[in-house]
DNA sequence: ATGGTAGGGGAAGGAT
DNA sequence: ATCCTTCCCCTAC
């Protein structure tokens, strides 16, 4: 499948890619053969092979030269086994050539150990090394000084919940202002080798610098450099001193805080802008979003933004004003294309909406359409209406009596069931008008009554007739399918449309009475009329760019009310994203914020005399939240953003605009999504907010919390620790604000500028992370493989993907599909709950739903032969094992039967014997293999565009992704293609070719000291690099003659290893370079190092450890540096000296804090819980507690 | 409601 | 005290 002569590093598995890898993995793929060990036959296979090669030209076509982005593109994590291991990051490729010269050490000291374990046998070593009673000890010594300073943080934290805000902000900045320099400082007091000299310039503030005034301490940060390397002045962004403190209650003393402003005449001026502000927005639609242009001058990079240049310092204010494109469009005029003769309304469909319950039969698809007149593409509605009903009857074999159940003998026709449908069903449930026809279908799910093929009974009937019952029968038919299809899906599946594509319209009518905010909008009365647009091959289309648009919000507690108050929106609009191509640049070409202030604060008495010299951006005043909300609706309304970005948008930022909006009643607040709602009221009594993606539809929302969730792995993904993961920020360079301290902004009008400039910095940055994690080309490429809408692939959740895929697939050869059940979870429930309940039912009811255990049993994990090896360690996995099992044997729901297992009721498989033909599943998952080994082949060609290696690396991950979550779906219990007994085949296989595996390889003479699912390890006790290779491949010539298509294949070999337990391990991997050097590279799985909920100390000290232990040393040596290491930590623990902050622990909240039965028992909810009685943090259900 | 199971290890709390 | 079970979290596949 893949080439086998060399072996990738594993690690990225565990960390994040840098920069550059791109560039390496090119270096690495053209010193690789392309030796394919056999091919699989490509039978029939020239559709994906031509969809490949169109896929190409078509971007090729696009691509442009005309910069080079220093873009990895990738960094995706996948937890499920990759279908490719072959990717090489530079960091090794590097320290492989900085060992170089240790490499004449090497043999000497490897002949020490050889002689001492020769002298005194190896289990000595291993003894002592693997017992590590030293390790033990460190760790119970971390742990008791540890509980005492957890003591004095939660102590600091109780003090610090009461008393006045001052003291809160206060600690809390100083405690972050710490960190950094004395992490470092103290961390560097344990070098025992010479550290790489930081090359990043840290400002590390003294005692004294502390105390400069704010005043000069914002000017500095207003001059940052911005062509340097990133400098980071560390400062306390909004402390609240004394003075500040009196001078902010005089100010609330002084003046009446329900008015805006203080009531002086010395703010006429502002007072009169405000009234204008409120004028304009009463009348609707003649508000134009006055943003300004960025001075190209002054151009910000992404590296400024993202180095963490301050926002002030790159962004101009200038007065030209680029007033948004207005159009004037016509609506008796639609902008036709013709098509063969014949009009039809070209548009890219990005997003579908329906709602089903209010407008059944009715789905809106949102898209853009080129309108000639304005030069441009706009935003467009195409309604679909009278999407009809679609049901399937079953007919029985002979008549049923249905009060009796018995059957009467007589055998069933179709006519039969027609008359039953129409002289008994229909008029039961007001059916007054329908079409049938007979029609043949498969079906291979769940029911085990209902045959493989047979006809039925296809009835099709208007949508605003009455949904029949899912469990109907009647006498000539014994089931119903297709009840509960959502119109959306029928269109879907009807007219193929696979995520956004290009549709072709045909009779498109005129619309009188608008029902979107679209530009334009047309209504198709009947399905057949859309269509996928043919497009000429030679000269395809790109997909339209999208508007878009980063908010990001600032609100505040109202005290009394115990509500949050949105008191700034900052925006950032990027008018023309073009998803096949490279990050744009400028990041975005306008922005502003609005801005007004708390109900219990008035605007600081100077804000308009600052704000006279602030080039910032465009503020907007507004005097209330109600008129700042209504500023936002009608920006929103005016800008027209296909996609909307933010950081959790979905769970914390909308849903408190939702709830804003309502409560102020706010006209036309659908403004924000596209669909018109008019008299429709926003929120209903109670809090059951709306899901925000609902009043948003028509536009894009991406939410970069659950995109991160889902491409990358970190230690949190609140937008902190997203920006240093992944924008490579240097840590205290996003300023992080508690709500104290936001509301402390209001205290002087330069506190408030800089206020609005972190929000602004904010936004910013959530979209340099939305370009950075190529969220939304991933998402495009996702939705164009699976098939589903793009708005829900974007809001995460595999499941649907996989349901949308699977129903094509399904759709296309004839079979009946699941019906989509709503309420089925926790079926698994059994016996053991019912005991339960009756002991303690209201302690089972308020736990909610519990963790479900495991429905059927999976991977194997070969027990560990426990130790530390210094023999040459192969390691070999099989690529992407699960998609092979399932190709290997044809496992889909259409080759197997269900049987039932004698131990227990539960429904198991066997493979029909008879099964010739490839099953649906796999037939879509060798599409999806062979696809991206297309893409790949595709990606290994000379002189590729580094825009163009990004957008092949985007699609083979999609396809990859997609493939790997084939075999999750099948065992999900809410999905609707639930399958367990074919997970469980799979997983039954996959133990079995492991088993297999292991003593294939013993019988060869060779030992397995562990294997997880997928992988083994083999201790070759070789010392030659080389020679075992020849093993590797020997081994893997010898397992892959077994299978057509699971694959073996060398992943690696390690020099040492120190095995402790299951799923523990470490081992340093020694790669051979092409010019014949090895690079060397530690591995950590599973051990403390690697967990964030252990302090970074313990990692530290524990990393420390294993690089001695893994090093080139004596071995008295290795123990005297780990002895001496951990005496110091001792010591330093025990007076002091280790900074809290390296104490630090991370876990997250399964649920919310409410919700756990034992708080007390557990720290990390305490702390959840603390804070949020504090009011310094909002902590929900999935966040990451640090304490 | 929003892929899976296997497994280590901390912590609490009950049974012995 | 010590063992055992259960829950929780995180990680490896």
């Amino acid at each position: 499948m893949e080439d086998t002569n060399n072996s990738g590093g594993r690690s990225k598995r565990q960390k994040i890619d840098r920069h550059g890898r791109l560039a390496a993995l090119q270096k690495l793929r053209e010193l690789k053969g392309s030796k394919n060990k056999y091919e699989i036959s490509r039978v029939e296979n020239v559709y994906e092979e031509v969809d490949e090669k169109e896929y190409s030209k078509r971007v090729l076509e696009r691509q442009e030269d005309d910069w080079i982005v220093d873009d990895d593109g990738c960094g995706y994590v996948e937890d499920g086994r990759e279908i490719f291991d072959d990717d090489l990051d530079k960091e090794s490729i590097k320290r492989g050539t900085k060992r170089k010269s240790e490499s004449s050490i090497k043999k000497s000291a490897r002949s020490k150990v050889e002689t001492s374990i020769d002298s005194k046998g190896s289990s000595n070593i291993r003894n002592l090394i693997a017992n590590m009673p030293i390790k033990k000890k460190k760790e119970t010594a971390v742990k008791l000084s540890e509980d005492d300073i957890l003591g004095d943080i939660m102590q600091e934290i109780d003090s610090t919940s009461n008393p006045s805000p001052k003291d809160v902000s206060r600690k809390n900045t100083s405690f972050s202002l710490k960190q950094n320099t004395e992490e470092d400082d103290y961390l560097s007091t344990f070098v025992i080798k010479p550290k790489p000299i930081s090359l990043s310039l840290k400002k590390k503030l003294t005692p004294a610098a502390k105390k400069i005034k704010l005043e000069s301490d914002i000017d500095k940060s207003y001059v940052e450099p911005a062509d340097v390397q990133p400098i980071v002045v560390k400062k306390e962004p909004l402390d609240l001193d004394t003075e500040d403190i009196n001078e902010m209650t005089q100010i609330i003393e002084n003046f009446d805080s329900n008015d805006g402003f203080p009531d002086s005449s010395a703010f006429d001026d502002v007072n009169e802008k405000i009234e204008e502000i409120e004028s304009q927005n009463k009348i609707e639609n003649k508000i134009t979003i006055k943003s300004e242009e960025v001075d190209t001058a002054n151009l910000v990079t992404e590296e400024q933004l993202n180095s963490g240049a301050l926002w002030d310092s790159v962004q101009t204010y200038s007065e030209n004003n680029n007033a948004n494109v207005s159009v004037n469009w016509d609506y008796s005029k639609l902008p036709l294309i013709s098509e063969d003769g014949k009009q039809v309304f070209q548009f890219y469909y990005w997003d579908a909406y329906e709602d089903a319950s209010k407008q059944p039969g009715t789905v809106y698809l949102f898209g853009k359409v080129w309108l000639d007149s304005a030069s441009t593409n706009v935003s467009c509605c195409v309604v679909m209406k009278n999407i009809k009903r679609r049901i399937f009857l079953l007919p029985r074999e002979e008549r049923i009596n249905l009060k009796t159940g018995k059957s009467t003998g007589e055998k069933i026709a179709m006519l039969d069931v027609y008359k039953e449908f129409n002289n008994v069903i229909a008029p039961k449930y007001k059916i007054n008008e329908f079409k049938s026809r007979s029609t043949d279908k498969y079906y291979a799910f769940e029911y085990t009554d209902v045959p493989f093929m047979c006809q039925y009974l296809e009835v099709k009937y208007a949508p605003n007739l009455p949904m029949l019952p899912k469990d109907l029968k009647g006498e000539t038919f014994s089931r119903v399918f297709g009840t509960t299809s959502s119109f959306l899906e029928l269109l879907l599946l009807e007219r193929k449309i696979k995520g956004p594509a290009w549709l072709h319209l045909s009779n498109p009518q005129c619309v009188k009475v608008p029902i979107s905010w679209c530009k334009v909008e047309v209504i198709c009365q009947a399905v057949e009329d859309i269509s996928i647009a043919k497009l000429n091959s030679t000269s395809p289309m790109p997909p339209p760019p999208l508007v878009t648009v980063a908010l990001s919000f600032r609100q505040v507690m109202n005290e009394k009310t115990r509500m949050d108050e949105i008191v700034m929106v900052s925006c950032l609009i990027q008018n023309n994203y073009q998803v096949d191509k490279s990050t744009p640049n400028p990041a975005f070409q306008q922005h502003f914020c609005v801005v007004t202030h708390p109900s219990s604060h008035p605007f600081p008495f100077d804000f308009k005399e600052e704000l006279r010299n602030y080039r910032g951006t465009k503020v907007e005043f507004c005097d209330s939240e109600r008129s700042l909300l209504m500023y936002v609706v009608e920006a929103l309304n005016s800008i027209d953003p296909d996609l909307v970005v933010g950081h959790d948008l979905q769970a914390a930022d909308l849903d408190i605009l939702l709830y804003r909006l309502s409560i102020h009643r706010i006209p036309c607040w659908s403004k924000i999504g596209r669909l018109k709602r008019a008299g429709m009221q926003l929120i209903k009594k109670g809090v059951t907010y709306a899901l925000p993606r609902i009043p948003l539809c028509g536009r894009l929302v991406c939410d970069i919390k659950i995109s991160g969730k889902e491409l990358i792995r970190a230690r949190s993904y609140d937008l902190t620790t997203l920006c240093e993961s992944i924008l490579k920020m240097n840590e205290g360079t996003r300023i992080e604000l508690t709500p104290q301290e936001i509301i402390g902004a209001y205290r002087s009008g330069k506190t408030l500028l800089q206020l609005i400039s972190t929000t602004m910095q904010d936004a910013s940055f959530v979209l340099s992370l939305m370009y950075e994690m190529n969220v939304i080309p991933l998402a495009l490429q996702i939705t164009n493989i699976a098939g589903n809408v793009m708005s829900k692939t974007l809001m995460g959740g595999r499941s649907e993907r996989n349901e949308f895929l699977l129903l094509h697939a399904f759709n296309a050869k004839d079979y009946i599909v699941p019906d989509k059940v709503y309420g089925k979870a926790n079926v698994v429930q059994e016996e053991h709950v019912e005991l339960e309940n009756t002991m303690n039912e209201n302690l089972a009811n308020q736990k909610g739903p519990r963790k479900k255990k495991p429905a059927y049993s999976g991977g194997l994990v070969l027990d560990p032969k426990v130790g530390f090896y210094d023999t040459l360690i192969l390691l070999m996995d099989f690529n992407s094992l699960y998609p092979s099992i399932i190709l290997e044997y044809n496992i889909c729901f259409t080759t197997t039967i269900r049987v039932q297992s004698e131990d227990d009721d539960i429904l198991g498989v066997e493979l029909r014997e008879d099964n010739t033909d490839l099953g649906i599943l796999p037939t879509e998952l060798r599409k999806l293999i062979e696809s991206r080994r297309d893409v790949k082949k595709l990606m290994k060609k000379d002189g590729l565009s580094p825009d163009l290696k990004l957008q092949y690396d985007i699609r083979q991950m999609a396809l990859k992704l997609t493939a790997n979550s084939m075999y999750g779906c099948l065992g999900f219990a809410n999905s609707r293609f639930y399958a367990k007994p074919l997970a469980a085949l799979v997983t039954s296989k996959g133990r079995e070719i492991l088993l297999n595996t292991q003593s294939l390889v013993e019988k060869l003479n060779y030992e397995v000291i562990y294997g997880d699912t997928d992988s083994i390890m083999i201790n070759t006790k070789a010392l030659d690099y080389s020679e075992v290779f020849k093993i590797g491949n020997k081994i893997k010539s010898e397992v892959n003659r077994l299978y057509k298509h699971v694959e073996l294949d060398i992943d690696g070999v390690f020099k040492y290893m120190l095995l402790l337990k299951k799923k523990k391990y470490a081992a340093t991997i020694i790669n051979k370079l092409p010019n014949g050097d090895f690079a060397y590279t530690n591995e950590i799985k599973g051990l403390d190092i690697v967990r964030r909920d252990w302090s970074q100390l313990t990692s530290k000290s524990g990393e420390f450890i294993l690089n001695q232990i893994l090093s080139e040393q004596d071995l008295d040596e290795k123990i005297s540096n780990i002895c001496s290491h951990l005496y110091k930590l001792k010591e330093d623990l025990e007076n002091g000296r280790v900074p809290v902050s390296l104490l630090s622990i991370a876990k997250q909240l399964s649920k919310a804090v409410e919700d756990y039965t034992d708080k007390k028992a557990q720290s990390h909810v305490l702390v959840a819980q603390r804070l949020n009685s504090s009011g310094r943090k909002t902590l929900k259900a999935g966040d990451t507690v640090h304490y």
